[in-house]
DNA sequence: TATATTCCCTACCAATTTAATAGGAATAAT
DNA sequence: ATTATTCCTATTAAATTGGTAGGGAATATA
């Protein structure tokens, strides 16, 4: 259905929130858990994806946890997704034309090879910093308007 | 792992092979499946879809098949996709915010609804004529320099 | 009218992917 | 030594995907 999977929706979640705490030093994969009502057990699972992409770094033990390895304003949606999903190709024959023999005069794959290069264009240009700005700004226009 | 599934990889297949033979009346959906190499049996499954969405017509019985509802240059595939998947959001809460009690205040949501919004915007810029065009420069380009 | 041809419909199924849970090992601070 | 935390591996239930199978319904033609 051309969907995220919930590693590329809830692993971008964890980095908004770390982007959020940015100023607060280490944060603990159980605070993002509650904050965010994710399962730390599976947040678990996205955290070597992030950290192999060389977008968080992290401390163990006690007061360890984890944090943004660049600004917030450094990190852009495309290499958090990417980490996660691994591509986000619509067809698996672009990344790798050997899977298809009609690879070569296929009449779609350049179709879908377009949607991929716009959908990467679309993820490189929203930063952390960006949504993170946006989503702060609407907080405070909705406690204004509430009053 | 955003993935276009089959349905709308080989249902936009079928649909531009019906673009190609725009001009010979009825084709046979045997024929289609046979020139792009695609299961007879599981285009059968997708044909619904694209007569329910108004975009091919058939007939039945002897010297029967199917053709375009409109001309080539009618049918984008935006049209054709969402037929065919549904819908193209990469997040269900776009569609449905009900589905998440945080929606209204989730820190991705414009993230992934902006993201659709390009998808979208991407797919309803391409007709089934513009594929088609590019596809018989592509053949004729590489003949002649295969000579 | 009989027959061949074609689309149409429903049910089923195997393989893969997804979205987790569980249990413990390694590391660092107190 | 104890506690807190990240890290790693195995397992699993549910959903989705990508089909196959079999027959029914409509239509053109002989």
């Amino acid at each position: 259905m051309m969907r995220l999977s919930t590693k590329g929706r809830y692993g971008t979640r964890l980095m908004l929130d770390l982007a959020i705490h940015y100023d607060n030093g280490l944060v603990l994969l159980k605070d993002i858990a509650k904050r965010q009502e994710l399962s730390e057990g599976y947040l678990e699972h996205l955290v070597p994806l992030l950290k192999s992409a060389g977008l968080i770094i992290s401390s163990r033990g006690a007061r360890g946890g984890y944090k943004l390895a660049k600004t917030p304003s450094e990190i852009t949606i495309k290499e958090i997704v990417t980490a996660l999903e691994g591509t986000l190709s619509p067809s698996e024959c672009i990344n790798t034309p050997s899977i298809c023999q009609r690879a070569d005069f296929c009449i779609t794959r350049d179709v879908w090879k377009e949607l991929e290069e716009k959908i990467l264009q679309t993820l490189e240009s929203m930063t952390l910093k960006d949504i993170v700005d946006k989503y702060e700004d609407k907080i405070k226009n909705s406690v204004t308007y509430n009053i």
